[in-house]
DNA sequence: TTCCAGGGTAACG
DNA sequence: CGTTACCATGGA
């Protein structure tokens, strides 16, 4: 990330947004499920802890200058690598490196995404930079409704992750490898989780604690089918796992959970069909996507929620 | 009551 | 290789 796309003003730091970025689509998005519990929207401003090695810098992310985003810490400013890695964080987290110009010139000819780009213009697709958090959202989401998700997430962090406080608020963070590594299934116990997810959670995060699965290692294979491949080896990993992950924490432009229910209601939706699409149909209709699959899902749930 | 949720695995042919 | 039972809970 280069010094020129954000300013250091120590107490807080300033993020030069692209032309094509809305705040409050991005904040609209977010705001979605009332039961998140890794940050809180309040008055247009998000909040938030970090974990930076052992620092736990708590921030607000606001849109004061129309070109610019202000993450502001709440009570004493941490060190400059601090401050620097969480400039890093917030600018991935919106996704501010993609140039999405292209995506928006192929969508205004699309059938599907064409009203999805008119009226979510600005939108990034928010991710999950943490990989053990990507993973093990999309773990947690497999085969339960959203809102069952939010809560399995929540209970999950309130027993194993940890809380920081600032001026009597609480702030929660997701726990990390290492704090699932050497639980036994029955330590979920109350979660209210199927044994095979809690199974799938502590093995990712042992891959993860023995170092034989890393952000780098993905990033590594160079193209999207290698790090899916990698990815569908892991035990409670398949197809639309890995793609979600790929989208939301690798940021692949191409990747593509095509067996997303999501997307299949949303272009039930679209399409004003009292019946979901099927896969082929899938392929025919995003064949022009190329290159933007991901965008182009993450546009489309828009319309869900 | 039944069916569907931001699926995946294991055990079959 | 394709198909199927099963997981486990909440909401419509």
């Amino acid at each position: 990330m280069e010094k020129e796309k954000w300013l250091d003003c120590h107490q807080e730091l300033k993020l030069f947004v692209p032309k094509e970025f809305n705040f409050d689509e991005n904040l609209k998005y977010l705001s979605r499920a009332s039961n998140e519990c890794l940050f809180s929207i309040k008055d247009q401003r998000i909040y938030k802890a970090l974990a930076i090695e052992n620092e736990t810098p708590i921030i607000e992310i606001s849109m004061e200058k129309v070109d610019a985003m202000t993450v502001r810490f709440l009570g004493e400013a941490p060190p400059e690598w601090v401050r620097s890695a969480v400039a890093q964080y917030v600018w991935e987290w919106f996704d501010l490196d993609t140039d999405i110009v292209p995506f928006y010139e192929m969508a205004q000819h699309d059938e599907l995404l064409s009203k999805a780009v008119d009226s979510f213009y600005g939108l990034r697709i928010m991710g999950i930079p943490d990989l053990f958090e990507a993973v093990c959202w999309g773990i947690i989401g497999q085969q339960i409704n959203l809102p069952f998700a939010y809560t399995l997430k929540r209970r999950l962090v309130e027993t194993f992750g940890r809380c920081v406080e600032f001026d009597g608020e609480q702030y929660w963070i997701f726990p990390t490898p290492n704090d699932l590594v050497d639980l036994t299934v029955g330590d979920f116990d109350g979660l209210q989780m199927t044994v095979k997810k809690c199974e799938y959670l502590i093995g990712v995060a042992k891959l993860m604690v023995e170092g034989k699965l890393t952000k780098e290692m993905l990033m590594a294979t160079g193209d999207l089918k290698s790090a899916e491949k990698m990815l569908i080896k892991i035990r409670g990993i398949g197809p639309w796992t890995a793609n979600y992950v790929l989208m939301r924490c690798l940021r692949f432009p191409s990747a593509f959970p095509i067996d997303d229910v999501g997307l299949h209601n949303a272009i039930k939706h679209l399409l004003g069909r009292d019946t979901k699409p099927s896969k082929e149909e899938i392929l025919y209709l995003s064949a022009n996507w190329s290159g933007w699959e991901a965008y182009a899902t993450f546009y489309l749930w828009r319309f869900l929620y």
